[in-house]
DNA sequence: ACAAAAAAAGGACAAATGTCCTAAACGATT
DNA sequence: AATCGTTTAGGACATTTGTCCTTTTTTTGT
């Protein structure tokens, strides 16, 4: 659930440390925004060190985390190919250093570069996988099953996660958590 | 919901037209599973026509239906991307013809057509969008809420789905849907 | 048309979850 | 250390959902 990709890290490490002004280096400080769900972007990120979380802020007021970034992660492709506003918001967990590539040059390597499409096809399956398992798992199991696993993988990972965010990846109340924490 | 890729549908039925003896049509009856979850595939499909549902099978007994899928739509790519056995159930719903494209085919494509590589990302990217979407309504909104929006899609492409299967998308219980539709 | 069998719907109760509000814990400031 | 303010945890009740089983409806065969 902390989603890296090492391949596609190495592939932005070379194409900066290459030919290509257009792409920088950037800072987000920590809960600074991304990416704002519903504007328009024309840039796409690639996470070099931090944890960043994608979240629906739906209309009710309720927060949804899809996943976490760490290394290597993009964000904002999505919206590229298919030219849509931002799906969702992305926030930094941490204090963020990514490389950014504006809209054009993400376009032309899209356009021409097999070893990049390779890289994101297996980026979005592993995503589609990832996102249609867990809500399989969180619409059929009880919340106690995917806490569970949820604390798993962050102890697991050595990350620590508000318990605000557990219960928007969980798509519960704190109320709830808490009742399910106490229940082990 | 029920998902369709008429660009993609285009490109595979010039591929079968050409000089691709590999790939061939084949038909599958209502009710057929196409994919195995957990069995490896050798081959992807293409549907030509009818509607297939993809399903995952829980351990605790319970479905969780992913998609409808129909007309253009590619089956079993994921697999292949990712080289891992199947993820989940593909089911007919209707009597099905389908394109087959033979794994080692289509693996070479993917190595070396850009205009294949180009549908399929945008193909996955809008599954996520819809699997994601899905998943984070589901978490946050009320039953009812889910329910109706089924129901609008399902009259806008007029296709019928059983209640079992309804339930089934919406991740609950018979009796709970039955309850939902009584509260209209 | 009727009886038997099968499928679908619904009642009753239990378990899970959300809402709202109060109580406890924590932090900063003096 | 005491106080105020803010954050976090939990109690009480209502609502939602699931489970299990009975009732109703539909289908099938004769």
């Amino acid at each position: 659930m902390l989603r890296t990709n090492t391949e596609f890290l190495t592939y932005i490490d070379a194409l900066y440390q290459s030919n290509r002004p257009e792409v920088t280096l950037q800072n987000f400080e920590k809960d600074s925004l991304l990416l704002r769900q519903g504007e328009k972007s024309h840039r796409v990120f690639v996470i070099k060190e931090g944890i960043a979380k994608c979240f629906f802020l739906e209309e009710n007021g309720k927060d949804y985390i899809l996943e976490f970034m760490s290394k290597g992660q993009i964000l904002g492709e999505i919206e590229m190919i298919k030219q849509i506003d931002c799906l969702c918001n992305v926030a930094a967990l941490t204090s963020l250093q990514v490389y950014a590539i504006p809209a054009p040059v993400f376009k032309q390597l899209l356009a021409k570069d097999l070893i990049l499409n390779k890289i994101l096809l297996e980026e979005l399956a592993e995503r589609i996988i990832n996102t249609s398992s867990r809500a399989s798992f969180q619409q059929l199991y009880t919340v106690e099953h995917g806490l569970g696993k949820l604390l798993e993988l962050q102890e697991k990972q050595g990350m620590e996660i508000s318990k605000e965010d557990m219960a928007a990846y969980l798509g519960i109340t704190l109320r709830s958590l808490n009742r399910a924490l106490k229940g082990l």
